[in-house]
DNA sequence: CACAGATGGATAGTATCGCTATCCACTCGC
DNA sequence: GCGAGTGGATAGCGATACTATCCATCTGTG
């Protein structure tokens, strides 16, 4: 397959694509002459790889040129894998703050959560709880010493029922990947898994609160 | 609170805030002479809800204009002001994939969601869902006749326990907006918990993530 | 075999975004 | 009185993700 197939079957134009070979970010095709090459299913995959990441997951170019790089190197190990994948969706950049930090901590340690304390995704809960509870108006004097401090109860309660949803879903997706499975196939799916199935999530509850918003959540059932 | 004061408290940049003024996405201060204006609680609070819009929901400046606009609006009902934060967090442009848009819709029917066909979630769960069956590799052959047509099993078992993890927490959501509020309170609860919930959960999950993949699933308990 | 049109490869340019730098007349506070 | 700071505005900047153009070379059609 030439160039404009490639691009007539992906909708991706030729000079993007011409792009994107420049960067490293799709591979060459097989070249057949000084000026001809040749590409193949794989480029087809993996042009649709780099479109969803960008696209869907809202990848810079740069972290989803990490992204592929993780996938393509057999040295790294699965563990690696989800670091570089978690650190491509944390856009948060800068200092948490020690209130953001503390309440994590406390919502970990109920859980029995163990996490690096560098990981990205620490940081990220870290700085939206911080930003949450500086949007939050309760009075501060109104909040119950054996909370956690400096944290609303009903904002309390809130981020723990989050956080246990996600604690389910999370062991849930970890436990179905397929452990036998070759490590592209792994890989690609926990890449898949984490990238766009966080949009999914999202924009899955967004079409949800528009039902129950609109019908109204009816008694408990 | 002279500017000066007020990007002390915020950490904005005063060009940032002299910006943000002079595009409307801030108020101005009441004047207090020609070149001289007053800001209270009201500009730092506003302040920190437009960064945590801006860094935490990832909004672009004019998509939090929008936002602003209609919290500001007391004409605008809690269904607009929805359809507007849900608007914002829809990044996706282009025609969804067919194959997407009827999976959507039997996800939707499965469990009786009632969603205006031109919702913008609507589109972006269509999006997805649309790349992840063109990068799966599933056989087409080996898919059943009475599933989806086109969606592998597995697939299909997996969006179906998202939409269900979404439904619920969707459902609890709204149940427990403040319905007696004033209006202020009930539309910035809105948006923070669409917006930067947004955030939160997925920020949650992936640290979820990192401590069952440390550790295993174990057992189903 | 001639030649229009596509190809691979590279360099330079463009549109957008979110600020940042600079300027200016003016005013506050010492 | 005067220097630092203010509000307001215009212009510029750096990053990002392409897009346009150029060129030698190849292909495939007649």
């Amino acid at each position: 397959m030439r160039i404009s197939e490639l691009s007539a079957t992906t909708g991706v134009s030729t000079p993007t694509i011409k792009w994107y070979l420049r960067i490293g970010l799709l591979p060459r095709g097989e070249a057949t002459a000084r000026n001809q090459a040749d590409y193949g299913a794989t480029h087809v995959h993996r042009l649709r790889l780099i479109r969803a990441l960008l696209e869907i997951g809202g990848l810079s170019v740069a972290d989803a040129q990490r992204v592929l790089e993780v996938i393509d190197d057999p040295a790294a190990d699965l563990e690696r894998v989800m670091e570089v994948a978690h650190g491509a969706l944390s856009r948060f950049a800068g200092e948490p703050t020690p209130l953001g930090l503390a309440t994590v901590e406390a919502l970990a340690q109920l859980r029995g959560w163990t996490v690096a304390p560098e990981a990205a995704a620490r940081a990220e809960v870290a700085a939206v709880v911080g930003a949450m509870v500086a949007l939050d108006g309760t009075d501060p004097s109104a909040i119950p010493a054996d909370a956690i401090p400096g944290v609303a109860q009903h904002l309390a309660v809130e981020l723990n029922q989050y956080a246990d949803a996600m604690d389910n879903l999370a062991r849930a997706e970890v436990g179905t990947l397929p452990a036998d499975a070759p490590r592209d196939i792994i890989v690609e799916r926990m890449i898949v898994g984490t990238v766009l199935v966080e949009r999914l999530l999202g924009s899955l509850r967004r079409m949800a609160q528009e039902h129950w918003f609109r019908t109204g959540p009816g008694p408990s059932t």
